[in-house]
DNA sequence: GTGTAACTTGAACGGCAGTTCAGTTTTTCG
DNA sequence: CGAAAAACTGAACTGCCGTTCAAGTTACAC
């Protein structure tokens, strides 16, 4: 409900609709409204995060999680409830805490990644926090301007500056991913295309 | 009102009393509350690009200019306004439309100091617009970080962060402002630190 | 001055939507 | 089976707030 009409104009009358129910059972698992929203805005993220962290797992080499990081980002994530969190979180203060634990959760994502890239030879040396929170910001801020639809960036642009950006940071190229890179389960094939 | 309170919760009436007249004047001049808020989001935003246009003109060196851009985004800038358009752009055609305008010009605004630094052989070659991109987008995902309060990207953070982004796209270093610098007029010191 | 247009206002209207409540259905469990 | 707990509902309540309106005040032209 959020993401087609809205933080603003969802109303608990929509959700109980959708949901097969009225409002008044609504309230009668959530409390308030409040506490409907804020729980409603991390369940998509949780949800993709999760989804990422397996599919992380399924690929051997750190240029290619980095790769598919941000083919996902760019490509398949609804950033518009993203927005609608941040747009809460100014003034919410358990909307605040669960962007702030999400966020963490990210950056760390990306950052171990990186960290396995530096230990495994492909990536340079230099602070993996600090690239992540680059990367993310990239990827924040690229998104933002993608979901609002505009004109000098469409997804695949979005996609192939942050590429780029990462491949600044850690000094390595992030090769498209083909289906050899997608299929390849961890422990085989030692470096065919190594630096 | 809209930064101390929020877009969602701004009312007419507070608008008003803060105006020191009444809700029905506040209709008189802007005819509805939509029309209200989307004229209202962009006045911040065009009165900092106009101030910053001028301090721009005001140093020589690419560098200079670029650095100074950064450093007035971390510190002076209101993003709560930035990101309350941001929200309504998702809903509301004239808040889009709002949003691109100011978003190009913003962009260009870096562009033509990347295009000045190449011309004058401060920075690397490269595609302007790309990096005026980039470097946007960097800007606006730390700053939505530093807005929320986060505990890891303090101001000073977003700071360093973007600078170095900056300087890897550039490929030229990005020395902190002194008086020299702000002080600096056009058309004097032949490059006393050039690369 | 005086008439007209511009501007302002207090008061009231109207609708929306979150919440409450009293009562009904469904489920659980001994 | 039967009683108690859980789950749910329709209807009404309530407060809020944007908007309208008719009447008032000020500014201005001639």
């Amino acid at each position: 409900m959020i993401a087609e009409r809205g933080l603003a104009s969802t109303r608990i009358a929509d959700v109980a609709e959708r949901a097969g129910t009225s409002p008044p059972a609504v309230l009668y698992w959530f409390g308030s409204k409040d506490d409907l929203l804020t729980d409603a805005l991390t369940v998509d993220e949780d949800r993709f995060y999760g989804a990422m962290t397996e599919r992380l797992a399924a690929l051997e080499r750190p240029r290619h999680r980095l790769r598919l990081l941000i083919e996902a980002c760019a490509a398949e994530y609804d950033w518009a409830l993203w927005m609608e969190l941040w747009g809460r979180a100014l003034r919410d203060r358990g909307a605040a805490a669960a962007r702030q634990r999400l966020d963490d959760r990210w950056r760390e994502q990306i950052a171990e990644v990186i960290r396995d890239g530096q230990q495994a030879g492909e990536f340079a040396a230099g602070d993996p926090d600090d690239a992540a929170a680059i990367i993310a910001a990239v990827l924040d801020g690229l998104a933002v301007q993608v979901t609002l639809g505009d004109r000098a960036i469409p997804a695949d642009r979005m996609r192939d500056l942050t590429v780029r950006s990462a491949e600044l940071l850690v000094g390595c190229e992030l090769a498209p991913l083909d289906e050899r890179a997608l299929a390849a389960g961890p422990s085989e094939e030692p470096r065919p295309w190594a630096s």
